[in-house]
DNA sequence: CGTTCCCTTGACACCGATCAACTCTGGTGG
DNA sequence: CCACCAGAGTTGATCGGTGTCAAGGGAACG
């Protein structure tokens, strides 16, 4: 179920890796963060990793798997505003602030690795150029935040799904997920709902439409888009936003 | 109007201020920032600053006034993901993107400071505190977007209008434009329905609620909070997210 | 083989959008 | 100082998108 979800090559170093392309690094800083990617640890699914309002000593790298942060109202409605992927950084601003206002959890089984808060930020001190990578991290993550709102605030349900569906493939993409047009889409529809703001009936629903107009099949978290083009239309897809230069990894193993 | 709108005290130093306040600087680093704030300028309303895929060499620190960042759809629909006061860094994440993937205009007349990107960027690499504190506004940003999120998302209107006007109570407090419960609230429903992903109709409606319920007064721009446990126990406001350590800065001249 | 989620579908309710008319306000020019 | 006017706010009627509730079917897992 892991491996189905996440078809990675080299388990360890998707973070490491994703660096590599993405930021400006010499290989001596990129060994000196890789150094601090000690212990991994394989989580079940749907696990808490940091509780809402808990300061934890570290930072978690997502490796394999999918994970989320959450925030819940005080009468339990839930939103995750962020879909966290292999090679993702979880929750690099808690950080920087004394505590988490979003909790965070597995989606699937997951392994991940763990940075020390001090050691990272020792590091940052003592290396101009992690330090940058880091701050490229936070930003193009607030990127992708403001990109969030913009759906949930201005785009209809119909195309907000289409849009997600289109960030996760731009995103897979980068990390090796993809094969051909579909990938692993180990999501519930109350998943999916509670990232998109909406209910797991209606989910249903679009998800009905998307698949009527030809636009995708989806089938046993087999998600497969069948009209790249007019699926990128619909949700006016823009992948400038996600802020990935660097070309995508090869596919497959 | 613009000092209506901002009675600060001490123009200029408002965002060095809430640096001293809030983030763990020496002095030498608080007067290397301040050297690079060198020319301050002024704007009229509703001016753009940076249009949605500009790549300014600068970036803009808000004095007085107010702004906001603005996301636009192909089809014309808008959302303000921030709205900006006094002592923000308007738009930090792109300095360290390729491109803006939001445009920046003043709401109010407004003045600003203008830091240039690389300065800023060389700066943080020779001194780690500068580089620390750069990471904590953009986490701290981070966590206001994602508030933002959750109240879009899965507030109704009322809660997510009562949560705005707490927010802007709190964050205004904190740079001395507060007088007694209020504070000048130079917002037209248009523009705050386009921070609250609603339309202007229902904003002034809601706002009618929220008058009758005798929680808030609001004319002629100026909003008095009449109730404000009562005001954030609807909108479930816990301020703890926007990570205003500090003690809010006195008021009046 | 059974049980528990999860997905699907329908009927209906409701929140917020849309459209339209009217009022109020503040700014401008005579 | 007054008359005008454009923009902003208010209110009502109606529409539509999404939520809610409920029931049934199916797939995954023990």
């Amino acid at each position: 179920m892991v491996s189905a979800a996440t078809p990675l090559l080299l388990p360890v170093h998707v973070f490491v890796d994703r660096l590599r392309r993405h930021a400006r690094l010499g290989e001596s800083d990129l060994t000196a963060i890789a150094g601090l990617l000690g212990d991994t640890r394989s989580v079940a699914a749907d696990r808490w990793l940091v509780r809402q309002g808990d300061s934890p000593p570290v930072v978690h790298v997502l490796i394999e798997g999918w994970a989320a942060r959450v925030r819940l109202l005080a009468d339990g409605r839930r939103i995750l505003p962020a879909l966290l992927l292999p090679g993702d950084v979880c929750d690099l601003p808690t950080a920087y602030l004394r505590q988490a206002d979003h909790g965070l959890m597995t989606l699937t089984p997951a392994t991940l690795a763990c940075v020390d808060r001090r050691a990272l930020r020792d590091l940052a001190a003592r290396r101009p150029p992690v330090a940058e990578a880091l701050t490229w991290l936070l930003a193009s993550d607030q990127a992708r935040t403001s990109e969030l709102v913009t759906s949930i605030g201005r785009r209809s349900a119909l195309e907000h799904l289409a849009h997600l569906l289109c960030e996760l493939h731009a995103r897979l993409l980068d990390v090796g997920g993809v094969e051909g047009n579909g990938y692993a889409l180990p999501l519930t529809h109350e998943e999916l709902a509670d990232t998109l703001g909406l209910t797991a009936v209606h989910i249903s629903r679009m998800l009905q439409r998307l698949r009527g107009d030809g636009l995708i099949s989806l089938a046993a978290h087999k998600l497969v888009i069948l009209d790249r083009p007019g699926l990128a239309r619909l949700a006016t897809f823009h992948p400038a936003y996600l802020h990935l230069r660097g070309t995508p990894r090869p596919v497959g193993i």
